[in-house]
DNA sequence: GCTGCAATCTGGACGCCGTCAAGATAGGGT
DNA sequence: ACCCTATCTTGACGGCGTCCAGATTGCAGC
């Protein structure tokens, strides 16, 4: 596809967003641009108007993506009530991998560009919020955390994890080297939330 | 200032940066343009460049100001090894009000526009890293979390601090109603994470 | 197989943006 | 009084997202 000569494209649809994924994973939400990624398809700059409302739309669609993979990574995941270490351990070291693997993704899928600057599409709104649901559940339905809010716990343990990335990624307070040892601490102070009942034998 | 007939400013320098912290707080990073800013100051579209090298610097020096203000705040701060509650739920809830306070600044201050895609002056992070730094000192000096490394419970706690407000500010899993329930969450969170040594008397 | 319609694609234009370059203006020290 | 330099101006360039009018194509129904 992408023939030089054909007037139609065939599947530009699949192919902006392929591409669109490797510019972002390369450049970052800034380097981004529908011209340049028209051009990368070998397409006109007007042509992507014709797949996507706007660049919002096309972003949403790329951060959905990451929010069906994240998605994948929650389903897997399973905490048992006797000892939540080694499945909290497992979860935390995916979601950390997760998000320095793609940082860019990442940042897209959870910065404001998105959800303050731009429009989150309805249908990004639902995987996102679906996400998050599956996580409380996924706690509640383990038996962790059970003397307390299932919700608190699954709020406050998630901005613990995603705080982290985003300082790590940042480079603001955090750098690789102190990958390991945070996510440690990270992952001690979780446990520590979800079992207030254990400090009482 | 700023006298529609002057040709010299009198003190563009200022000027610019008092109506940048309007610009931002109103319209956040993306609402504020050197040209709009020099527009609001009366003065022509490359008259700025003349008191900041560019629009980077610009921002970095709006993000300084913030962080000078939020060291302030943790001067205030004071945990005590006894009885470490009172001082954390006020430092938490200082750190909660400041961010919610002027979110752009605070997304300004934290985000990637400086620390990923812009270059942080050296002016800027040595106040940013300051104020970690006295973070994790004042801990230390007030004997909190004596049994473990200092440096990653301030991480990891600022971490799960700063992960809240991203959420919060962001709108993506948290809203204003949560801010309460939540901010207890993470004090009891950090609590936690504070006193090991309490978990064994 | 032909026709007409809708989907797709094109180039031009507009108004933003950050920034560079060259020239105008004015205030302060000699 | 004079000049130096800080300050400010206009003009220009390239890049951006997006609207618009027109060109091209694939396909459904005859």
């Amino acid at each position: 596809m992408a023939q030089p000569g054909r007037y139609h494209h065939g599947d530009l649809h699949a192919a902006l967003l392929r591409e669109a994924a490797i510019l972002l994973r390369e450049q970052g939400v800034e380097g981004l641009s529908l011209r340049r990624l028209a051009e990368r398809a070998g397409v006109s700059r007007t042509a992507p108007y014709h797949h996507f409302e706007d660049k919002n739309a096309l972003l949403c669609a790329l951060a959905e993506d990451g929010f069906r993979r994240l998605d994948r990574l929650l389903e897997e995941a399973a905490f048992q009530a006797d000892d939540p270490e080694p499945g909290l351990r497992r979860f935390v070291r995916g979601y950390l991998r997760f998000a320095s693997d793609d940082p860019e993704q990442y940042e897209l899928m959870f910065g404001r560009t998105l959800w303050k600057t731009g429009r989150p599409t309805e249908s990004l709104t639902r995987v996102a919020h679906g996400c998050f649901r599956r996580y409380v559940d996924k706690l509640q339905a383990d038996g962790i955390g059970a003397g307390t809010d299932a919700l608190r716990v699954a709020q406050a343990s998630w901005a613990t994890l995603h705080g982290l990335c985003r300082l790590l990624l940042d480079g603001i307070y955090l750098d690789r080297q102190d990958m390991e040892a945070v996510s440690d601490q990270a992952i001690a102070l979780m446990l520590a939330a979800v079992r207030p009942a254990e400090r009482t034998p």
